[in-house]
DNA sequence: ATATACCCCGTACCTTAGTACGGGGTCAAA
DNA sequence: TTTGACCCCGTACTAAGGTACGGGGTATAT
């Protein structure tokens, strides 16, 4: 029991839901810890997978994705390889992702920059016009 | 119906389900275009709006940002002063989308040179370390 | 004029990512 | 030793974003 965390201690130094963790663990996200009589007891380096989970989430990565890279970790019979082509595989998509959000940022300054008398009615504005190009060309 | 596109038609233009536009229209996200008698005519411009809102969501904006995205230029009894306002918010949401982003993919790199020895055992892997730091100043 | 491909509508179902609930068991402090 | 906070499990529900289905109507090419 020392240095181990019952479910809600857990879940608090997550700050997620203890539902949530009960749920990942049904979903084979993090693995069932140990348990003394019915109850959950998880050692420190959970707090560092929700972590991660949850970070991974932030960024955009689906809770499978994020499994594959924390398994790419865990699962220590797979080699460096495996890692460096899969992590180098999601760099590509992040990579992609930029480009393509820094068109749209292109295009909504366009139309920011073609509002210029504040008064004008939208139907005036080129933005959409603006938009729809870009697309065209995609 | 010449110019128009039947909601078959319009859905293999813009590579979706015909259930998709019919569920986007159950949603308010499109407007029921004209009928004829019962049947649905799209003109040109539906695609291009289907497509921006695909585009949108890839981008990883959510149906009713996309939504307010292509309601920024679709209002026109709002005034330019509105505009400015929601787009100049979408491009900060954009802008961190891209920093979030742009850490992931620092992280990834990180992970990606650690990975020198293309042998060694995963163990040795600092993945999650990684992960982590970045989560705790956050 | 008839086949058949396409459309209509409503309803039900699916996946992802949880959240809530209820009836019961347990641990630990007073 | 009892009371309150916490845990157990299973099941049901939510929200977003679709997808599928079934019974019927229609458009069009032959």
């Amino acid at each position: 029991m020392k240095d181990s965390f019952t479910i809600g201690k857990l879940a608090q130094a997550c700050d997620v839901n203890v539902e949530t963790i009960r749920f990942y663990e049904r979903k084979g996200i993090i693995k069932q810890p140990q348990k003394q009589g019915s109850f959950r007891y998880y050692p420190q380096e959970y707090v560092a997978r929700i972590h991660f989970i949850k970070r991974s989430q932030e960024l955009g990565f689906t809770l499978s994705e994020a499994t594959e890279l924390l398994d790419l970790k865990i699962k220590d019979q797979a080699k460096c390889n495996d890692v460096l082509l899969k992590t180098e595989a999601k760099i590509t998509e992040i990579n992609q992702k930029i480009k393509d959000l820094k068109k749209m940022k292109k295009s909504l300054e366009g139309l920011a920059n073609c509002c210029v008398d504040i008064n004008q009615p939208l139907t005036d504005c080129p933005i959409l016009d603006c938009f729809i190009d870009q697309r065209k060309n995609k």
